[in-house]
DNA sequence: GATGGCCTAATTAGGACTTCCGGTGT
DNA sequence: CACACCGGAAGTCCTAATTAGGCCAT
């Protein structure tokens, strides 16, 4: 369980030597992995040296003498509510941070990352790049070639990383905030306010899933794409460049299914185990229009704030916490029993926060808790870790204020929430990362 | 004045879609 | 008839790499 003073991130860079973090093995399970953010690849910088201060509080936010320490800390900040925020559609983006908190971020991203991932059996695994398996044994087409021009040759612009293509890892050192769409439905396939709803597996051994509603999770792209007016038939096309790239396949002879060729080694599988009904284009179809209204109400889109708040005041129709969240059922290479573990990031805090009030809906809940432990980060000195300190002080302030807010809204401050929440997701969330073993049977 | 280093803005190339379209199949 | 699906073509947006030019110190 996770208790406050117990947060952890995952904590990744490439100064890290992952061998001495293998003694955190009873850390609470703050599962990061698979971040397709680019951001969020590259901030993978905390949570390991809040781990650290689990044990040595003296080496909190220890900063790494280089020549970035600095702008790494700020990073690794962004990045701890980067990933406890990411199975939210509506945070998947890190554009907030950039433009509210964060404007000169893009600058100070430069540092390569790897990245770790911390269960509550311990760091995971620390790869340079995502540990993707293949489905199958197709490869993808092969990249187009550049055409070649007059000009001097010049280093090619890294392209989508693709599950089987190497990410390169400095490849977004200059602030870029794409997130591809492959990475999104990802995302949606690891975020229980849209998995089942919205888009489940079917197959998640095979990486086979089904937009459910398609058109809402369309529109929850287009959102992010900053596209209102994108539809399925636009996103469609987006998929269908993936078959020739060989990051799709289409499911034959099954309507809005598809898969996924490879599929990072610890998705988390969210399966909609006990029958809760999706949606199944509700909105559409019958004209209900509750999940994704047509004239995109982003208040309709369930961006997880929301939606649990829905149902922690009233309950939502179909209720998200029937589904369970696990592993396929699948053979494990690993002989131990997994201990079960949470996906902390799936539950969203209760109340409407004054952040949101605001239209500040960069600093999530999970970011305050973060901040619970913001007297050590604090502690750091303006004069050595400014960005840091200014960050803090800033995120501090609000975390205050929100606080403060919703104590005098329902008498429920924020940390209470945040523990309740913990208390649900441990209730609620059954996670396991799944560590699929190379299908033997590749052929479909 | 010449040279070199540094910085910055502009330019360019290319990836990842997005939009539109006509068509087929269910 | 509606919808899913397909793929070509052209366009947009964004980012990274490159280049050019200005400034300054030597």
């Amino acid at each position: 369980m996770l208790q406050q003073s117990e947060l952890i991130f995952d904590f990744a860079s490439d100064h890290v030597n992952t061998s001495q973090l293998g003694g955190y093995s009873d850390y609470p399970a703050v599962i990061v992995e698979q971040v397709p953010h680019p951001h969020l690849l590259s901030y993978a910088g905390l949570t390991c040296e809040q781990a650290n201060a689990e044990e040595d509080h003296q080496q909190l936010l220890k900063v790494e003498p280089c020549e970035s320490g600095e702008e790494e800390t700020m990073e690794t900040l962004v990045a701890a509510d980067s990933l406890l925020n990411m199975d939210c559609p509506d945070t998947l983006s890190l554009e907030h941070y950039s433009q509210t908190f964060l404007p000169s971020l893009g600058d100070v991203i430069n540092t390569p990352v790897t990245q770790v991932t911390v269960s509550a059996e311990g760091i995971v695994g620390a790869v340079d790049q995502p540990q993707w398996h293949s489905l199958h044994t197709k490869k993808p087409a092969a990249q187009l070639q550049s055409k070649k021009r007059g000009r001097k040759p010049r280093h090619r612009r890294a392209e989508s990383p693709t599950p089987n293509i190497t990410v390169k890892k400095d490849k977004y050192n200059k602030g870029g905030n794409t997130l591809y769409l492959w990475q999104f439905l990802m995302e949606l396939l690891q975020d229980r306010q849209v998995c089942p709803r919205y888009i489940k597996w079917t197959n998640p051994n095979e990486g086979i899933f089904k937009l459910v509603n398609s058109k809402a999770v369309a529109r929850l792209w287009g959102k992010h794409k900053n596209k209102p007016d994108m539809n399925y038939e636009t996103m469609g096309r987006a998929l269908r460049y993936y078959y020739q790239r060989g990051i799709l396949n289409k499911v034959e002879g099954q309507r809005l299914v598809y898969q996924f060729t490879s599929l990072p080694k610890d998705m988390i599988y969210i399966t909609d185990c006990d029958g809760t009904k999706e949606e199944e284009d509700y909105d559409d179809n019958s004209g209900n229009d509750e999940g994704v209204s047509d004239d995109s109400d982003d208040s309709t889109i369930p961006s997880s704030d929301q939606s649990v708040d829905e149902e922690d005041s009233h309950p939502p129709q179909k209720k998200m916490s029937s589904s369970s969240v696990r592993a396929p059922a699948i053979q494990r290479t690993r002989p131990a029993p997994r201990p079960t573990v949470q996906r902390d990031t799936v539950l969203r805090p209760t109340s409407t926060s004054l952040i949101q009030e605001q239209h500040l809906p960069i600093v999530s809940a999970e970011m305050l808790r973060t901040l619970q432990n913001l007297p050590k980060v604090q502690s750091l000195q303006p004069a050595g870790h400014a960005s840091v300190f200014k960050t803090a002080q800033l995120l501090g302030s609000l975390c205050e204020r929100q606080a403060a807010a919703e104590v005098s809204v329902d008498g429920k401050g924020v940390r209470e929430t945040l523990n309740e929440k913990s208390h649900h997701g441990q209730k609620a969330s059954h996670v396991e990362a799944p560590q699929l073993v190379p299908l033997t049977n590749s052929d479909h």
